[in-house]
DNA sequence: GTAGGGCCTCACGTCGCGTGAGGGTCAACC
DNA sequence: GGTTGACCCTCACGCGACGTGAGGCCCTAC
């Protein structure tokens, strides 16, 4: 049953070189070899391939997915966890850019003769300087992504017990006060916001305010975090959106790059 | 009010060794130099600076912004309808990554002590080499993506105006068989819906029958797209949906890949 | 005059492969 | 049994968008 390059090539949709490269790094080794050197892939090579395939598509580099095989045990949870954080944000960001084009588009549908200059002056509410200031806080600060990577990966089950416990906490504390009829806009909330803010900076990586309220916006349009969310309590999104941009606003914070 | 390297890197967020790059690409070229030969850049420089930055930001290589920008008879909008159309496509992917981090995540939550083999044994729903089949199909393929570019690139104002009617005539069509009663299940729609795959094909690039029906499900999950679509005809976007994913159905294309 | 920060130009490193070059292997057909 | 053509191997360089020094000039301030 063993398979040559070509033939997992196929299978998997991905180059032969691609399989060399696999296994020159270590990650994918084919588990036998024909006598004129052949490479041929097991079932089982199959399988790794497959895991290695989704890691890829999460986009985990190379040698962080040939580790994460590797390592027994390493925190799949809590990597699982950062890089659906990631993918949100990532989705986020490309709608804030379809937003953008949409707006590129109408400003040419608009002026029947359009010159470059003018459709860029047009472009307000779209300040690339700007987003890339806080872009590079919010998503592009990899270097902050990996040391909370390397705090977060030694954390254990004990640990993210207590962590989640935290943030259950200060999620229930939200709710109370939505129950009580509290305004989001009033101190207890921000209070409350604000360690929430605090709490993600401490666990997970940096949260300046600008993308706190980011998230928050997430929150509500993003269904799969909304009902999650109002099993809490109903109503706690929309509460926790706006706590979290009043909060932004109380830490004087730009407005959320939105194009 | 000439900037240096390092205010124009403060200001734009991005590293000094990025504007040595830009300009050693003649990408953007400081417009001026001191006496010691530090580069000097101009309030117009920042201003192409900022151009640059929004078509990188939209993943546009950079030889490619340099011809943008360089060259004034460059099909803005085709381009950016092009973008537009790759970036609602990888907000899609993401969307399904997702999802599948959520099944994972999942599968995690229920048993206790999970291991990594038994974790992809869960991912029934996720088989990454499934969805790699034609997720080359559908984002991988550069080649075709280029080659369409090349060709859409020489279409004029007055090519496009004849894609958009040939476009605008298709979803009438389709709106007519709505207004009708015409189920999107019937022969009629399927032919449209095969024809406007067609048209999709013959102008911008290949979308075999499993992409049809995803960008049909972009159609009812983008509010932007619906909200687009449903002016021609309110309900048309669930109709376009249906008769696509028929369509498919009669092409024979494998499931949509979502996770 | 010297310490420090900022600037310059090479020029090699990175990541995930693509893309040959140059050559051995294997099954099939003449 | 010789040849064809598909398949496989190992180098090894190329790409794109920079990162990261190295080695050295410039400029202000103490």
């Amino acid at each position: 049953m063993a398979l040559t390059v070509s033939q997992v090539a196929r299978l998997a949709k991905i180059s032969i070189r691609a399989l060399h490269h696999y296994d020159e790094l270590g990650l994918l080794c084919p588990s036998d070899r024909s006598e004129a050197g052949y490479r041929l892939y097991s079932q089982a090579d199959l399988q790794k391939l497959q895991q290695v395939l989704f890691f890829k598509e999460l986009g985990f580099p190379l040698e962080d997915i040939r580790r994460i095989l590797g390592d027994p045990t390493f925190d799949l949870r809590t990597a699982l966890r950062m890089q659906r954080q990631l993918l949100t944000e990532r989705a986020a960001r490309l709608d804030a850019l379809v937003h953008a084009v949409d707006s590129a588009l109408d400003a040419l549908e608009k002026g029947t003769h359009v010159d470059k200059d003018a459709m860029f002056e047009a472009f307000g509410d779209f300040d690339p300087s700007k987003y890339e200031e806080e872009a590079k806080q919010r998503w592009g600060n990899t270097e902050a992504y990996k040391e909370s990577a390397r705090r977060t990966a030694r954390y254990k089950k004990e640990d993210w017990k207590r962590i989640k416990e935290e943030g259950d906490a200060l999620f229930q504390a939200l709710a109370d006060l939505l129950a009580a009829g509290t305004s989001a806009a009033s101190a207890e909330a921000l209070d409350l916001a604000e360690a929430h803010r605090r709490y993600l900076g401490k666990w997970f990586y940096a949260c300046p305010p600008a993308m706190h309220r980011g998230l928050g916006e997430l929150y509500v349009a993003d269904s799969r975090f909304m009902e999650n969310i109002d099993k809490v309590r109903p109503g706690l999104s929309l509460f926790l959106r706006d706590a979290f941009a009043a909060n932004a606003e109380r830490q004087g914070a730009a407005a959320a790059p939105r194009g």
